[in-house]
RNA sequence: GCGAAAAUAGCUCAGUUGGUAGAGCACAACCUUGCCAAGGUUGGGGUCGCGGGUUCGAGUCCCGUUUUUCGCUCCA
C-alpha cells in the first residue's frame, strides 16, 4: 500500500510537470479541491469525452444529445430533493470525533423531557387509579409545570434560533442543556455549521430583485426537464436516450485525491426513458454495455469491478457502481442507475406541467421510468492516467517514465524529428509535419539527442515517432518508432499517413463496440 | 470537520548549535555528437507557502493561516 500510494504521488508530479494537470490559483496559494487542466490534459480529456459522445450518439440511433445551462430555475432542486436533503446545521463532538445534527440533537432533549412528563402521569394514574383527572394533574402538578415551563422555554428558543438560521444560538442552547456526546460522553462541542451541498450565486444585477440560483449539483436534471421537448422535436419514441456532458458543483465537506473529488468537476451522462415495468431488463443492459465500453480501452479487464447497492436512494430501484482499480484502492467510476419515474413525477409536480409521454403503441400517456448512467470525466481521465503511468526499467540499467495510453486517447499522435539539425533535414521534417497536422495533433522537435526526444514524448503518451535522417531525403523512407514496444521500422513517408490512422483513429476504439 | 505529517528553483531534494540561499535534473543560447536521456561553455529562474512574533540577525525557534498528503468522519 505504502509503495502504491508512492506510486500516486508520482502519477500526480507527472501530471504537473508534463502540463496534464495543475492545481487551480497556485500563484495563490491554490484553492481547495479544484484543479485545471494544462495543455496536454485538456487533449486527453476531449478525447475521453469524444470516446463517450460518439459511443454514445453514433452507435445509437435512439440516442441523441444536449448541451443544457448550468443555471436553472431553483425549484428544480427543489423537486429533485437536493434542497432539502443538503441543508442541515451540523456539530462535531472533539472527543468522539463523531457529527450530528445540531437540531436533531435538541430535539432529542425536547423528547426526553416529554418522556419525564409522561412518566409523571404515569406514576399518577397508578396511584390514582379510576378517579385519576388527568387533565387535571397536567394542569396542575408542581413537577409537571416546571418541567413543562423548561420544555416549553427552550422549544421557543429552539424554533426561534431555527427561524433565524442562527447558528451560534444552537450551539448556545446545546451548551446550556448540557447535552453530551452519546459515544463519548463529553461536552466538548465545535462551533455549529451549515453544510450546503449546493453552490449558491444571485440572478439579477440589483441587490433587492436578484434571485437565489443554484450552480446545479448534476447534469442529470438538465435532461429531465428538457425530454419532452427533445422527444417532440426529435420525434422520439420509447425507448431513447438523451446524452450529456458537463459541469457540476458540488461543496464537498471533504474533497481528496487529487481530481478524484473536486469542488468543479465533470460528468458525463446518459438518460435512457423506458416503458414502466421494463425498466430492470435495460438496466442490466447498460451495465453490461457500459462494461463494454470501459474494457475496450484495454486498460485491463481485471481492473474493473461492479459494486451493486444494497442501499437504495430514495428515487431508485437499483444501482451499481462500475469500481476502477485506482493506487488508492478500488472506487467508482460510473454509476447505473436505475432512477424509476421518480425524477419526472417531481417536476410533474413542481411544475403543475403535464410532461407524461404518450404511447403510440399501447396508446395511454404515463410517466417514463428512466436508466441513468453517470461517469466522472475527471475520475475516468484518472483512471487512464494512473494505469498508463509506468516506469520501465530497461536492458542496460537504464529507466524511461512511459505513459502506455491508449492511442486514441493520447495529447499528442506523433512526433516528427530531424536526426541532426543540419544538411536539410528540419526542412523535411516540417514538411511531413504539415502534412500529417490537419488530421493528426503532431509535435516537431529537434532539440537534445534523439534518445532524449523519444524520452520526451513518452513521457506524455505519444504513440509514434518519426524520424527524418539523411537516406530520407534519398529514398523518401523515415524511421518510425513505436512508443510501447521501441521498435523501429523504416516506413515511405506515403504510408505515414495511412499506419497513424490505423492505430489513433476512434473508429477502431468504437467498432469494437458494434 | 477532527487528528497527524509536510511545504526551499519547473521537478527531486540538501541546508550544521539561528549568521548574506545550494545541488542534480529541467529551461534558454551557442558549440559538439547523432536512432533510445543526462558532452562543453554561458545564462535565466527562489522576498525559503503566507502573516505575525522572539532576536543585533530567522529557511532554521514560537503563534496564526493557506495548501497538500494520510487516518477518521461525511457524501454519491
Amino acid at each position: 500500500m505504502a509503495q502504491q500510494e508512492d506510486v500516486f504521488k508520482k502519477i500526480v508530479s507527472h501530471a504537473k510537470e508534463y502540463g496534464f494537470v495543475f492545481q487551480s490559483s497556485e500563484i495563490y496559494d491554490g484553492l481547495g479541491a479544484v484543479y485545471d487542466y494544462g495543455q496536454n490534459g485538456v487533449e486527453l480529456k476531449n478525447n475521453i469525452k469524444r470516446y463517450w459522445w460518439d459511443a454514445m450518439t453514433l452507435l445509437n440511433d435512439n440516442i441523441v444529445g444536449i448541451d443544457s445551462a448550468i443555471f436553472m430555475h431553483p425549484t428544480i432542486w427543489k423537486a429533485s430533493g437536493h434542497v432539502d436533503a443538503f441543508n442541515d446545521p451540523l456539530i462535531d463532538n472533539k472527543d468522539s470525533k463523531k457529527r450530528y445534527r445540531a437540531d436533531v440533537l435538541i430535539e432529542e432533549e425536547l423528547a426526553k423531557m416529554d418522556d419525564k412528563i409522561e412518566k409523571e402521569v404515569a406514576k399518577a394514574r397508578k396511584r390514582f387509579g379510576e378517579n385519576f383527572d388527568e387533565a387535571l394533574f397536567r394542569e396542575t402538578n408542581p413537577r409537571i409545570q416546571e418541567i413543562a415551563e423548561k420544555r416549553n422555554a427552550l422549544h421557543e428558543r429552539f424554533a426561534a434560533a431555527l427561524n433565524d438560521n442562527n447558528l451560534e444560538e444552537l450551539r448556545q442552547i446545546i451548551i446550556d442543556q448540557e447535552i453530551v456526546c452519546p459515544i463519548s460522553g463529553t461536552k466538548n462541542w465545535t462551533e455549529v455549521r451549515q453544510f450546503n451541498l449546493m453552490f449558491k450565486t444571485e440572478m439579477g444585477s440589483t441587490a433587492d430583485g436578484a434571485m437565489g440560483v443554484y450552480l446545479r449539483p448534476e447534469t442529470a436534471q438538465g435532461i429531465f426537464v428538457n425530454y419532452l421537448n427533445v422527444q417532440k422535436t426529435g420525434r422520439m419514441r420509447l425507448p431513447f436516450g438523451i446524452a450529456q456532458i458537463g459541469k457540476a458543483f458540488r461543496n464537498e465537506i471533504v474533497a481528496r485525491q487529487f481530481i478524484f473529488r473536486m469542488r468543479e468537476f465533470e460528468q458525463m451522462e446518459m438518460q435512457f426513458f423506458v416503458r414502466p415495468g421494463e425498466e430492470l431488463n435495460w438496466f442490466a443492459k447498460w451495465k453490461e454495455t457500459r462494461l463494454k465500453w470501459h474494457k475496450a480501452l484495454g486498460l485491463g479487464d481485471h481492473k474493473y469491478r461492479y459494486h451493486d447497492h444494497d442501499k437504495l436512494a430514495h428515487y431508485a430501484n437499483a444501482a451499481t457502481d462500475i469500481e476502477f482499480e485506482m493506487p488508492f484502492g478500488f472506487k467508482e467510476v460510473e454509476g447505473i442507475h436505475s432512477r424509476t419515474n421518480f425524477d419526472l413525477s417531481q417536476h410533474e409536480k413542481y411544475s403543475g406541467k403535464n410532461i407524461k409521454y404518450f404511447d403510440p403503441e399501447l396508446n395511454e400517456s404515463y410517466v417514463p421510468y428512466v436508466i441513468e448512467t453517470s461517469i466522472g470525466v475527471d475520475r475516468m481521465f484518472l483512471s487512464v492516467l494512473c494505469s498508463s503511468y509506468e516506469e520501465q526499467k530497461l536492458e542496460g540499467g537504464d529507466t524511461r517514465v512511459v505513459l502506455h495510453l491508449p492511442a486514441p486517447l493520447a495529447p499528442v499522435k506523433c512526433a516528427v524529428m530531424p536526426l541532426v539539425r543540419k544538411d536539410g533535414l528540419p526542412e523535411k521534417a516540417r514538411e511531413i509535419v504539415n502534412s500529417l497536422k490537419f488530421d493528426f495533433a503532431t509535435h516537431y522537435e529537434e532539440k537534445d539527442s534523439i534518445g532524449k526526444r523519444y524520452r520526451r514524448q513518452d513521457a506524455i503518451g505519444t504513440p509514434f515517432c518519426i524520424t527524418v535522417d539523411h537516406q530520407t531525403l534519398e529514398d523518401g523512407t523515415v524511421t518510425l518508432r513505436e512508443r510501447d514496444s521501441m521498435n523501429q521500422s523504416r516506413v515511405a513517408i506515403a504510408d505515414l499517413h495511412k499506419l497513424i490512422h490505423e492505430n489513433v483513429s476512434l473508429n477502431a476504439l468504437l467498432r469494437k463496440l458494434g
